[in-house]
DNA sequence: TTGAAAGCGTTACCAG
DNA sequence: CTGGTAACGCTTTCAA
């Protein structure tokens, strides 16, 4: 049986209550019991048990994340700034996945609030914010991120989705792309922000949007990389087919390369290819991908930041929005400046 | 207030004792008592408090998972399936990250340990295997994952490291390379037997290892891509340089393709480059790498089954060991059947 | 089949 | 400064 303030109550000779105190540094305790206390406890190497402590005071120093797929870097990244900042704090971060899956998310959700969680946070797949009743209700803290809910008075953290689509599109005009597609992304914030903006950019430049140019697919987030591809295969057979290709993220953009690639088709001088996330390894890649950067870093940061902010702040939760100014990286995928040095030696022409 | 079990017994009219065993399925309440009391649960969407049950009971309903790094592919498919796994179960998972210091990982074990968890799954850092005694002496469940430590009984999953430095390096001989260089991993089971692999391998073939053909860097699994990069620049210097290069893990060899692209050397032609765990991403790289795949995905459900197997059995821990076979898989950056076809495809004569 | 009593380890409130 | 009493929401044991 593990020690409990009973056993160093008794050892010490002062009441239980007393060591509690000593152990939450209340000041109406005199030195010389304290250290009496602290003594013992180091001996021992006691704590306090933390399920026992969240029984009475109602917090459970436990922060809930729930993520579409940890193997997502954007996610991953997340994770791990929020669970490193918590941990500093004495919190503890409990993480699920939603697969993508509302369903799942829903019933995810439900498990996490039965655990009394101080904070919620959350990157939801869901279409309607229904979901988040139940978190509302129970009045724990929420801070959704990445997929916001304009209906939905809480915290928020994103990106600027729209100025996404806005950069990814420009500068595919910018290099002289005509017939720009675009794979978009799910019904969420970010998907329709990133094809708003794309949209937008396509009427101030009077492009006209080609039929059968917007490519959907669900799921993108969980196999991001096979959607791209099998959109983009179903792209190449368009007649016009495009001449620059803005992916809704990353993985995506890559399966769109390896399809153009596959048809023996280069980029960038046939196909121009552009995604989001400037994921780490979009450097190292067969063709390395321009890509609109969400300052993944500093957006872990950010809800660690928030959400600390939440669990200490003995006022009512406020209601935050964070959004994050997105920028453009270019890189092979759509460097068209040194086209002739760059055919023989780039690998867009293989396979 | 969020309703508690007292609530649904006064307003059904029974105990609360009543209401406590129906939610556990306790066969000893008549039929018309339990649809009573489940169809006001249902009503009130009634969940009991974990946190409280958690206290009665003493579990806490939460498995603890720490990891280097969850940027890592690796270490994220490994906490997607158990988290996935253990949901389904009515666990919950706790992540941290020990971010390759094992004065850290010490710390956060102690915290985890605080709270109770009722196992705890580890890819430790630590050279020594004394951070385990605090676990051992809580009785926590203990599932080392990826490192082992010989010396200390209880669960473990990890690859055949020895075999993973064998397959790299014979291929790299088969492939008729004459000085192969290894930039080997931190001082873990996994960096050491692979290590061992690969000497014992060039043993066998009676191919002496060079000097300064080893290449160390710690921080290994965090800044993986950076260390490879910098330690083949190293490489480079020598005289005679390498031929092949076992990395210690993708994101290494990732670096060290990098490197001896920017020298303006070629792979496969000039260096050929392996590395291991067959990340997902591995097939989209500039040079497609070559690698020793780990069964990423096995490996995280083998995780998440043993972990709950050790959840329900009521008997004391068990002490299983399983040991994952890892497999080669050829890509661009050894293949060198093709040479002349591929030189001027190929990316790698490029920067 | 039902429920009363006791307890899990801690904290909050208030009296001494 | 110190400590008793009650409470947090649930489970367990055992008697009715």
């Amino acid at each position: 049986m593990p020690t409990t303030m009973k056993d160093i109550a008794r050892d010490v000779g002062v009441s239980l209550i007393t060591v509690s105190k000593v152990l939450r540094n209340h000041d109406d305790v005199s030195e010389k019991t304290r250290k009496l206390v602290l003594d013992r406890v180091k001996e021992l190497n006691f704590t306090p048990n933390l399920v026992a402590r969240g029984l009475a005071t109602g917090r459970s120093y436990l922060v809930g994340l729930l993520v579409p797929d940890l193997l997502h870097p954007f996610f991953a990244q997340i994770a791990n700034s929020l669970s490193e900042e918590l941990l500093k704090n004495g919190y503890g971060l409990l993480i699920s996945t939603s697969k993508e899956d509302p369903e799942l998310e829903k019933r995810t959700v439900d498990g996490l609030l039965r655990r009394r969680l101080d904070a919620l946070v959350i990157a939801s797949v869901s279409t309607t914010s229904s979901v988040f009743a139940n978190i509302q209700e129970a009045g724990t803290p929420l801070v959704l991120i990445d997929r916001c809910f304009p209906d939905l008075k809480t915290n928020y953290i994103g990106v600027d989705d729209e100025v996404v689509g806005t950069l990814a599109t420009e500068h595919l005009i910018t290099i002289g792309c005509k017939r720009i597609a675009h794979l978009r992304g799910p019904a969420t914030s970010p998907g329709i922000g990133r094809l708003n903006g794309y949209l937008k950019t396509l009427k101030k430049y009077k492009i006209e949007a080609m039929p059968g140019y917007i490519s959907a697919q669900m799921m993108v987030d969980v196999h991001s990389r096979e959607s791209g591809e099998y959109l983009m295969k179903q792209l190449l057979r368009l007649s016009p087919r495009p001449d620059g290709v803005f992916a809704y993220n990353d993985p995506m953009a890559i399966g769109a390369i390896h399809a153009i690639l596959d048809a023996g088709l280069r980029v960038p001088e046939d196909i121009a290819v552009i995604g989001s996330g400037n994921l780490h390894f979009d450097n190292e890649l067969r063709v390395p991908l321009s890509s609109i950067d969400q300052q993944t870093e500093q957006f872990g940061e950010l809800t660690a930041q928030l959400t600390l902010s939440l669990l200490q702040s003995k006022t009512s939760f406020r209601n935050k929005t964070v959004i994050i100014q997105p920028q453009l990286v270019i890189r092979a995928s759509t460097d068209r400046r040194h086209n002739t040095n760059r055919k023989g030696r780039n690998l867009a022409n293989a396979r």
